[in-house]
DNA sequence: AACTATTTATAAGA
DNA sequence: TTCTTATAAATAGTT
């Protein structure tokens, strides 16, 4: 590219070979670099010599783009390898349970089903069937703790709000006792009683009933 | 390298840099194709876009050159580099999903419904609802696949005995017929009649409704 | 995608 | 190998 156009051919002249694979060589690693770079690619660049000398640049870790590679191009060389070697270990047969389970999974949802016998198919609807009264009965039970923890509580709010009202009325006792022993503080009795009055009668069911849904009752 | 200088940083523009990754990449790959021809070397560049879009260019087989690599660098044996690839990615990832997709199934039967709470009940319950209807669907469906396609045979068949029963009847005139033209053959009689006897009236059709299941009608 | 002004890469020579 | 330099190639910005 300089000087005189080249041939696109191999170098006759060993030294000449030598000289352009050390310079062309600088060039494509610089290339390389510069497409990761601007172009937030991820380069992998493996180059052998003739004589064997191995030169590498990868943008990020070369392991990771080769494996990446590996993922992507499935039908290639290193992923028979690949599959070679998981078969032994243990993931293939993983991978084969998981298929195996997430296409039971899908039938399970109603998906997929054209490829089942009818007696497959019986089989299973009663395995749905089983598993939906499961689930119904647990609900079911989840139900009731919920509703016997709330009947709970409210009881409990009941018991208190008796015994509230009962220490309300001694208190509103104790004061009218205390306004006959002395009118002369009967000037604040008006606040007092109309307080006393409405913590007393309906208006208090009413208020601890609210905590329940509306239209609940603690039975 | 035209009209203005480049700096090396990523390309800010989205579009310029499509276009800058496209020019970019055909360049590298033939410099690193002139590499491997002009200096007798063995080049592999792998290239993923922004996008994750693969490219490759091998000089001769990726296969061979990523193994020749493997082998060479690092002192990592090939199937050493695979084995901690795969268990780092592949293996862990896809053991997670399994022990997810496996407490489904069994939630989906019925089992371990302990853990789930009231809405994932109710969830699970409408999951399986749906699932059991597609089947029943998928099964009422394939029943009268069956039905029709028995019912088509038993038709045919019924067909086939009515023309059998009309070619049997027409063979026994015939030979009644040669009886009556030549008496000295008379000795045959007997048998030839009592198996057309039998090939008349009610035995014929319930042989052929043996066909279907026990108590089916060919409406 | 095609053009083109520039920058870059590089073949040959030192 | 490295430097130099004439020239081939590549390419950034534009159309």
């Amino acid at each position: 590219m300089a000087r005189e156009k080249t041939k696109m051919r191999k170098i006759a002249n060993n030294t000449a070979r030598q000289v352009t694979f050390s310079k062309r060589r600088k060039g494509l690693f610089k290339k390389a670099q510069e497409l990761a770079i601007l172009c937030d690619a991820e380069v992998a660049l493996i180059v052998f010599s003739a004589s064997g000398k191995l030169f590498e640049y990868a943008s990020s870790s070369m392991c990771e783009i080769l494996h990446r590679h590996n993922v992507q191009s499935n039908g290639l060389s290193n992923q028979q390898t690949l599959d070679l070697l998981t078969q032994n270990s243990g993931c293939s047969r993983l991978s084969k349970e998981f298929a195996k389970e997430n296409r039971q999974l899908r039938q399970m949802r109603g998906e997929e089903l054209q490829e089942l016998t009818l007696e497959e198919l019986l089989h299973l609807e009663s395995t749905l069937d089983v598993g939906l009264n499961r689930v119904l009965e647990r609900k079911e039970q989840q139900i009731m703790e919920r509703l016997n923890g709330l009947e709970q509580k409210g009881m409990q709010l009941l018991e208190d709000n008796k015994k509230l009202r009962e220490k309300v009325e001694e208190l509103c006792m104790a004061e009218k006792q205390a306004v006959t022993d002395h009118p002369e503080n009967a000037f604040n009795e008006d606040a007092h009683s109309s307080e006393s009055v409405a913590l007393d009668g309906d208006d208090i069911s009413d208020t601890s009933l609210k905590l329940g849904p509306p239209g609940f009752n603690w039975k």
